[in-house]
DNA sequence: TATTGTTATACTCTATAACTATA
DNA sequence: TATAGTTATAGAGTATAACAATA
């Protein structure tokens, strides 16, 4: 057998194209995102990485440290930083579990709810912009894309 | 009572999906890269900020510290701490600029290109993994669509 | 005066590993 | 013994601001 990895060429570069344009267009989004936030002059200001844990404990409800951590793909010690951090602004409360001793269960606060909500806002009106112009198909079709990428990952 | 959010709800809805899709996907695609990347057991381990310093860099071919900073989007004393710590693994060099005395120009070391090598392999592999199936006038679709987006951002 | 790059300081994010309490 | 979470330690990435040298 020929060489797998030089036998289409072109296409593996498209490839490699069409993944260096995705990561550019997240980082340029990001890079805005966060340039809004700052500019929002809010009492408390949240990176990416506390923002990603209140959206996913706001999302799921109630949810375990360790689910958590499963969830956004990084070690227990760094979500029991993050919930330190975000405990302590009071934007996330600890209960124990009462059907486990060991574990907590995390929920948003109040507070956290109306926090979120103009971030939420400034998320919206940045995606808007981004897909100005762009047909409901157009979006539902990079959506599609996008979609179809991911579940290629998860194969064999 | 209305709110004057929920003017196009769909559709403002729809442009949000997209925008979290593609953070979604670039992260499934940042988590997959280091975990294969880390797996490749190299004598020097390249984070995702360095290994943007030095395809950019051997993008440019040679480049000044300032004009690095001003295309990965950080700050000055953040490049230079960076090209600091490349230099230190004999990956980068940094000359003065003959017509400019304050300022240096990077370029790769011989040994930066041969490091490069295997880590454009696994990028190669991993991209066409996540596009398998793609037709070629899927990938184009993708590319466009994404420039579309980054394209809006630059508007007035 | 403005620009190029460095240094100093501080904070966030993250991993690894050792540890405690509970199952 | 295994699991849930915490603590300790360390290192990377980043920003801000003050600074030196040169333009």
């Amino acid at each position: 057998m020929i060489h797998s990895n030089s036998s289409k060429p072109d296409q593996n570069h498209l490839a490699v194209d069409v993944v260096h344009v995705l990561i550019k267009t997240n980082h340029y989004f990001n890079r805005e995102f966060e340039k809004r936030l700052s500019s929002l002059e809010m009492p408390i200001t949240l990176s990416g990485s506390r923002l990603r844990v209140l959206t996913m404990v706001g999302k799921m409800g109630e949810i375990r440290m360790s689910q958590l951590a499963e969830k956004l793909g990084v070690q227990a010690g760094t979500v029991t930083d993050l919930v330190d951090a975000l405990q302590r602004d009071k934007l996330i409360s600890r209960v124990p579990d009462p059907k486990d001793r060991r574990a907590m269960l995390l929920k948003l606060t109040e507070k956290a709810e109306k926090h979120l909500e103009p971030i939420h806002v400034i998320q919206s009106e940045l995606a808007e912009k981004m897909l100005k112009r762009f047909s409901p198909e157009q979006r539902y079709q990079l959506i599609h894309l996008l979609e179809g990428m991911m579940d290629n990952l998860n194969l064999d």
